[in-house]
DNA sequence: AAATAAATTGGGAGCGCTTCCAAAACCATC
DNA sequence: GATGGTTTTGGAAGCGCTCCCAATTTATTT
């Protein structure tokens, strides 16, 4: 449809180029019957400005990518990643800005898609999530000078904006909520040890066991994918050291735990209680119904743009750093409500 | 970092601006010489050419937009459309393209989304996931003549290239299926009549049943909304019309299926056996395994990028049309393995 | 070696917008 | 009604690239 340039409506609203650029832009400086003119010659016209030259001449894209690298983007089938692009995309959208989405699958698609990303005149800023240990794609994009939020903390934070939850209290929240409970034996099914997730999780896990004076017994701890299926096989290596709690660093290992304790024969919670990490919409209809943390996914999303949009303002000097707190939703799987809870 | 322009670079390797944009662009009308010098002088610098201004300059962005409408956008934790996306994303990298993501999740959304989409300058073409009847965004993206190929077929095709999978075939294959290992009383949980995927899995169904001279019960026709609750729901209600064998128009209704099955204390298969679609990760996994329709999402996503591009290339007309194959995947739930399957 | 054809290069005119600057129009004041 | 100040408006110079065309260089032919 139109072609039409800023020029075409000008002429049309007996105006000239400067006064429709302005109108288009909010300037203040219109007078108020020539502002109804034009925007009456544009409505008419169904005229959009070219975003390409708006982008030449204003030095701003109003468009931010989102990274997805490789290392995470394979658990794309978590529900993680939607819930959080779209915490991101209504942020975008909130604030009038475009989603570009950069899925690193291979080592290929990065090669070819680093010199897409930091071409100047494409994107005003990214947000990258976090990815594995000795990913080098934070530090390029770092040294691009682009503005940059990351999502999840990142293994070198020094002079990176970045926001994340609360790993470490929300696993100390789960196990502390299993000790209160009485279970002695607490076991966790951990994520990959090169994800700083997995730390932290990690981490609240053994504070809370300390802090009350328990030892920690590295027969009770055992590293899982994140997957199902990696759940499914961390709990039956656990099984003989005979948990009676089991944390779970996500809920498709919670998931696949309680496939396996049931598949042993045993029931939960009374033989073996789980508690898992994200609240997936199954966590509520597994049988029985899953304790678990929820992390406030798309807010964070939404969130990174903001603190996206503040760098791209107001300068990456100092770094920004927010961290979001977790929510311990108790049902079934942990026992709480048939045992005596004792508080 | 570097604020370079093609100007720059033409002067440090004694080209004129012209030569270096032939470099870049890989024309063929370069001494060997010059273009190894020039590209010595683009590696030292780091210099890459501004998005905006190619754009502007070549009138084509190289830049694609997935629009997910409102509709869809709610069901985003249905793992399609990450595995959509992917396939997507990976066609744009293979082919050089930057991925631009629309989630319109309000109305708001829609009216602020729209003329960004429309803008000229940004998109050279859209990929628009097929919504509910009534959607008005297929025509205004239509008339606004960007290069566009819808995901799914819409309601009215006519002059629209669109990329499907054969729901009808498959869901009929699906119902063969259990009609050949001999169930008598096949329900269907369908999903909502306002979207073409449910009306073709409906329709798959009745053609199953009427080619064997089998009649089309009502009371064995239950609507759901794809997700496991409305499968949960939906099976309940079907359970007084006693069928022996359901054939869910998604996995997540046969989950909530298969739920509602075992609370009202029946066996699958030996009661009740459970056919869904998809074939999700969890399919797989559930218990019994479920036998389901596996689709092609991600090649789907590919491909319909490269529909686009052809779009792009050769212009729209005549439309294209591409239908993809679908797979039954047999496992538990719909008895083949216990039964004698007459041949 | 001259004439002609082919390959390579440089210059310039945009692409459609923003934005600075100066000119014009308007306003209130004395 | 002239003066000074404030709004409002138009013109022009880019933003950094592509691409056409003409000029230059090189290769080929007679």
């Amino acid at each position: 449809m139109s072609n039409l340039t800023l020029e075409d409506i000008a002429r049309q609203a007996g105006v000239s180029r400067s006064t429709v650029s302005r109108v288009l832009n909010d300037h203040p400086n219109v007078r108020e019957e020539v502002r109804r003119r034009v925007l009456d010659v544009i409505r008419q016209t169904g005229y959009h400005p070219n975003a390409a030259a708006r982008t030449l001449a204003s030095q701003r894209s109003l468009m931010l990518g989102l990274v997805l690298p490789r290392s995470v983007s394979s658990i794309f089938s978590d529900p993680y990643f939607p819930r959080l692009t779209q915490g991101i995309a209504q942020a975008c959208n909130h604030y009038n800005y475009t989603l570009a989405l950069f899925l690193v699958s291979s080592a290929e698609d990065e090669a070819k898609i680093y010199p897409r990303i930091s071409r100047r005149g494409l994107l005003d800023g990214i947000l990258l999530q976090s990815g594995q240990i000795g990913d080098q794609l934070m530090d390029r994009l770092l040294a691009s000078n682009i503005p940059l939020v990351v999502i999840g903390r990142p293994f070198n934070p020094d002079g990176v904006s970045y926001i994340d939850v609360d790993n470490v209290n929300a696993a100390y929240n789960a196990v502390s909520h299993l000790i209160r409970l009485g279970y002695q034996r607490i076991a966790t099914i951990a994520g990959p040890d090169n994800s700083t997730v997995s730390i932290d999780r990690k981490e609240g896990y053994a504070r809370a066991l300390q802090e009350r004076g328990r030892k920690i017994d590295p027969s009770l701890i055992v590293e899982g994918d994140f997957t199902e299926a990696g759940g499914y096989y961390a709990m039956q290596s656990l099984l003989p050291a005979r948990p009676d709690a089991v944390f779970a660093a996500s809920d498709a290992m919670a998931i696949g735990a309680m496939r396996a304790i049931h598949e042993a024969g045993l029931r939960i919670p009374e033989d073996i209680a789980v508690v898992g990490f994200d609240d997936l919409p199954f966590a509520a209809t597994a049988t029985p119904p899953l304790t678990t943390i929820r992390q406030p996914i798309a807010p964070l999303g939404f969130k990174a743009v903001e603190i996206l949009l503040d760098l791209i303002e107001n300068g990456a000097q100092p770094p920004r750093r927010v961290i979001m707190d977790t929510e311990l939703v108790v049902r079934d799987s942990c026992g709480a409500l048939k045992r005596r809870s004792p508080g």
